[in-house]
DNA sequence: AGAAATTCCTACTTGCACAATAGGATTTAA
DNA sequence: TTAAATCCTATTGTGCAAGTAGGAATTTCT
């Protein structure tokens, strides 16, 4: 049931990327967003390659280049991505629904671990193909300015703008309550 | 998000030991159980000694041995088992409640991706940590019968019983429609 | 007692995919 | 022309999943 770290660096990527871009800064460099999420460049490097192949992102060249998203944030879901970089979202192929796979079982239709892994499938399905990154972004800004945080990431390198004073770990741990991302939170309405 | 073939095959062999139970043979062995969901013996064996090391299942050594459950089906937990053959549900470890660990994020509380990840963990422990080995079990016999497939993997080897006719895939593939656990088809109350 | 059938135990293999790392080629801006 | 970025290709480590293999220990039947 595991997300593989291609498929988190991507997201992250992906997140503040457009959460970059809603405050006014379309373009990221790889250099950039490994230093903040402290991920390996050249790794990061490989991963943009794929999310520009299918068009998630675009690229600059050069000096002062970056990456920066390809199309609308509401038209990016998270689903796709994870499709794209890590496979099926489907504990076992017999319930994917994009890349349906028989499985060796005698019968199919009666079997009680297809029912149930179907299920888990579609609530995993559910959440990931509804959610966009529109919503994530939203929801994330929304977070910080309730609690008054100097957007963590977006202390854009010196070169171009004033440095703001570095995140600190702000709230101690807060381990392990909930705080997800709805409905109880982010109440979203169309 | 996969399930591992040794977890698919746990959960496989758990659910056939609880439907053989529920129809009067308390006890399978391990051949029989790889021969009817064809799956390796040798690696089987294994997965039965992990399962038995848990307290899933206990067994029977020597001729006419076999393995059976070692607690009553509704106190089998798939997340249990799942998490015991395959570690954590949660898709990253930042969200997991049972074995949690840091990530490297520089602020947990409002990272994106882990409000995201929190709810597919809830979502599918939702689903695991509800289900229990008594409710695919019914579920299952109730779907065989009303389908009147005669019981697949319960053809008891010749020694101790006739054979029943081999179960030949009645219905065809059926591939893509839904036929999940659950609320739709299998109303549950309690 | 002995043969047959089973679980139990330990070790080994084999392949593969994940997670990088490395090094340079190419492009762009100042 | 130089610095700074992306782009491209190859290579490596390595850990783990998914088995294989072979025999030891146990139990039952004859």
């Amino acid at each position: 049931m595991k997300l593989s770290k291609r498929g988190e660096y991507a997201l992250r990527a992906l997140i503040d990327l457009g959460i970059a871009s809603e405050l006014g800064w379309p373009m990221l460099q790889a250099s950039e967003l490994a230093t903040k999420e402290k991920l390996p460049i050249k790794f990061l490097e490989q991963i943009f390659t794929q999310l520009k192949a299918a068009g998630y992102v675009k690229s600059r060249r050069g000096k002062f280049g970056g990456y920066s998203l390809a199309r609308p944030m509401n038209q990016i879901k998270f689903g796709a991505v994870i499709r794209l970089i890590d496979g099926p979202l489907a504990p076992i192929r017999c319930v994917s629904q994009m890349s349906y796979v028989r499985c060796s079982c005698p019968d199919e239709v009666h079997c009680g671990l297809r029912m149930l892994m179907l299920d888990v499938r579609n609530a995993i399905a559910k959440l990931l193909d509804r959610y966009t990154l529109a919503d994530i972004v939203e929801i994330t800004l929304r977070k910080l300015r309730r609690d008054k945080v100097t957007s963590p990431f977006l202390s854009r390198s010196t070169k171009l703008r004033s440095v703001l004073p570095p995140m600190v770990n702000r709230l101690g741990d807060g381990g392990q309550e909930f705080n997800s991302v709805g409905p109880t939170s982010g109440r979203r309405r169309k």
